[in-house]
DNA sequence: AGAATGCTTCGACTACCATCGAACCATGGA
DNA sequence: TCCATGGTTCGATGGTAGTCGAAGCATTCT
């Protein structure tokens, strides 16, 4: 009867079907108004309410006030990262999944994770970054590698504001659907940012789907893929 | 309302404390007979009966009958991976646990975390031995690296016939205390069972702290920290 | 065979918690 | 100042899941 953190606590928050979806739903790294969240998890806006009370409790979410709207978001990558945790076995576990629908194929290839891309698209790039030491993995520790700020500089990110935040460039996380790492940290979402803002893919509302279009595809394989 | 794997179901079973305290019983690794679990978990045999027949329909258990015994253990280093993120957020949420605890520090210290050693002790081992190539990284994948044979042979470890088990030799395992990696996988086994066998630590009954002899510890650091 | 141990099943009880409607606060705009 | 919109709180309801005692299987030992 040792006592290590509470594990049950925050599994039970994560364990209710609506207080479920609404994380997922946050997973794409956006901030959600309450309302929103209830339209997501399903339930009526009081209940809505009471369950992010009780996230909030847990400090699973943040707010922030911006008028009449209060806007939620993950508090932050680790629980992010548990998420993805509790997907992983969940995938093994579930009532295995007929046949993979489309947007189950979808969401293996490209799909953002809190704020970075993720699935097979991620995780063929994180290889090629570290193959051409691009980024260099150093223990846990993941940072720039010899080749990487000319790389960055060369496709219009800029390392070197990147690297003026508080918030750690590199950071490696874990899939899902394919079981290794891909780049999280603000270079991760950088490249993000640079695909949807070149329009080489497009998100559905409401899904975490990165949609490439064809000629993006093409493009970003050009670039990242070498 | 899309549908990921249903995270929820799974998070709801660790959400019951008596659940989340029999897995957190087996997050050493071993086996333990249903009426040991009852036990740990605080509850009638029933109860215990009836919650292990709930973590295997989620497949979070495995079972082996021996006899009139059965042995229930974590089905896969997954699920352990899985407790340890849920940890993570845990210890950052919780009620802010006023001083760690004596008991607290020496698992931050070395505690056994499925079947191989964790902790503060197992990242600076870790360390080592990528710095001295005795192991490498490769993207997700850790393999032997050129010093490795030599290195586990001189000590007394035969990495050959780690490698013929269908089990990969070498994982990357993270940490909920230390936020960094340490070395999972059939070699972290075997270190740790060195370890043990040579008497430089004993493991307290019914905990996974890893309690190292002071002569213990200082054969620990010369071998493996150099 | 008979007894003992380990574990599961059954049934009944209880407690908790998710849920929603309605009322209540707060902010922003007319 | 008054209305409209976004959110939270309150109270009542219902369902679900955890709990244990007693009885039922199974396996092993004598």
């Amino acid at each position: 009867m040792k006592e290590g953190p509470d594990i049950a606590r925050i599994a039970s928050l994560v364990g209710d079907p609506a207080r479920a979806n609404m994380l997922t739903a946050l997973m794409d790294g956006g901030a959600l108004t309450a309302s929103e969240l209830a339209l997501e998890a399903g339930v009526s806006l009081p209940t809505a309410s009471s369950h992010l009370a009780k996230l909030m409790d847990g400090k699973l979410l943040t707010v922030a006030s911006q008028g009449r709207h209060r806007y939620y978001a993950l508090s932050g990558t680790e629980v992010a990262n548990m998420i993805e945790a509790i997907s992983g076995v969940a995938a093994h576990s579930g009532p295995r999944r007929a046949r993979p629908g489309p947007r189950d194929k979808s969401m293996r290839e490209a799909r953002v994770c809190y704020d970075h891309l993720a699935g097979d698209h991620a995780v063929k790039m994180f290889d090629r970054f570290i193959a051409e030491e691009i980024i260099v993995r150093d223990d846990e520790e993941i940072r720039l590698g010899p080749a990487g700020a000319s790389f960055f500089t060369a496709i219009g990110i800029d390392t070197s504001t990147l690297s003026s935040s508080r918030r750690p460039m590199c950071r490696a996380c874990l899939d899902w659907s394919v079981r290794r790492s891909h780049l999280a940290g603000s270079l991760g979402t950088a490249i993000l940012d640079k695909i949807l803002a070149e329009k080489w893919a497009r998100r559905p509302a409401g899904s975490r789907v990165v949609e490439f279009t064809p000629p993006g595809r093409k493009a970003f394989e050009k670039l990242f893929l070498a």
